[in-house]
DNA sequence: CCGGGTTTCATTGTATACATTGAGAGAGTG
DNA sequence: CACTCTCTCAATGTATACAATGAAACCCGG
């Protein structure tokens, strides 16, 4: 243990403990509070709220200092505006890209991932969705874009705490997701954007559909 | 002079200069050096830097520490990606949020914008983009949204150095932007969204049809 | 009882001293 | 001559001491 730079550990437990709401929106997160808790001095400390703050998930609240992020429902529906552009668009380029064969392999996985959701083993889908956002990363060959999905993609976890492992739900986002590998495996750009559009409207609808956690509380680790 | 931050002003100060090609990509941005010639220590200028990589501006490269990001062609091509899919849906989300008010006004001051780039007042052009770039923001009313374009737009200020300032360009340029202004202004989504692949495309054609100075070479001021 | 000014003190911002790391030079050997 | 091992040192990473800021408490006059 106790390997790396202190600042790096120092965010990693950090964005952790936000993205498991072990850490509330709204808490605040002073400088010396938070650097004797991790056993750091403020230097690295204050290296890691920084970059907490570059990703959005802490904020400057006039006088109080750094706290947690909110998580409103106009939160929501302005992440989901973004999503919807990056993922449409990067669906599309993956397609134009024509590297035919991962995408295959994927669409074949989601074709049984139904029956992983309904024995339980919702890490295993879990895993294979975020194989298969790797590899769409991997085909963008682009770093613009792939930086902006792995921002939009942070905070959808801190999102899905409040809706999610509905099993029901997550066997249809496997077809869903299985409709958009079959698109990219096949190159059809303007199917695979479209595929992604539903999946995401579908999801949002999901997430509103459920009852909202909206005041800050945190909840038990797994 | 010497107000506010000392961390902020050699943020703003790197951040100028990176972008004015005073600092060439790959230049060695040592602490020790950037700290005395700013007149800081190093840890207000370690918190600059910091932020500098997060907006992308800044890389670290293995071994000799952090340089400025490289301009490269597929860097181009990445960064137009992200626009694309960026500005696209920001058009559409505006046309759909139906506050026409400011959208009249630019479409007029566009449809007069020629007259300006002929008189040879560019600055006057590029302060009307920055005017519609802020209407936009404005309508969306969506962090996270307008925080990724603020990051497109800030890397395109560095490529603009590369090819603009072409009045002909400019000239088409402002009747792109006018019927990207009108159409927001008529509630007509589709429309905004397709004029405004249209003017990026021709953006991005303009900037690649000019003599490419590839190599990182550092810019006269204005 | 209320408002305003002042003081206090916790908290952040900055500087500097110390620790640690890793890249490059140099010597030694096959 | 090439290769490798070690050593050196300059650079970054960390801790801590000091400065400055601003928010809350408190006092005092009205």
């Amino acid at each position: 243990m106790a390997t790396g730079r202190a600042s790096d550990r120092a965010y990693e437990t950090l964005r952790r403990e936000i993205l498991q709401w072990r850490l509330a929106p709204g808490t605040v997160l002073g400088e010396v509070e938070q650097a004797t808790r991790l056993g750091i001095s403020r230097t690295p400390l204050r290296e890691a709220l920084s970059r907490l703050a570059a990703d959005g998930l802490v904020e400057t609240q006039t006088g109080r200092g750094l706290v947690v992020a909110a998580v409103s429902p106009d939160a929501v529906r302005g992440l989901f505006e973004l999503r919807e552009a990056l993922e449409t668009a990067a669906a599309a380029l993956a397609a134009e890209r024509r590297e035919p064969t991962v995408f295959a392999e994927l669409a074949e996985r989601f074709d049984g991932a139904a029956d992983l959701v309904e024995q339980g083993d919702l890490d295993a889908y879990y895993a294979l969705v975020a194989r298969f956002d790797d590899a769409i990363d991997a085909s963008l060959d682009n770093a613009y874009l792939v930086a902006a999905l792995r921002g939009v993609r942070t905070h959808l976890q801190r999102i899905r705490r409040l809706a999610y492992d509905d099993p029901a739900r997550l066997v249809r986002a496997a077809s869903e997701h299985r409709t958009i590998a079959e698109a990219i495996r096949d190159g059809e750009a303007e199917l695979a954007r479209t595929a992604t559009y539903v999946h995401l409207r579908a999801s949002l609808r999901h997430i509103r559909s459920t009852p909202h956690l909206d005041a800050a509380r945190p909840k038990e680790s797994p």
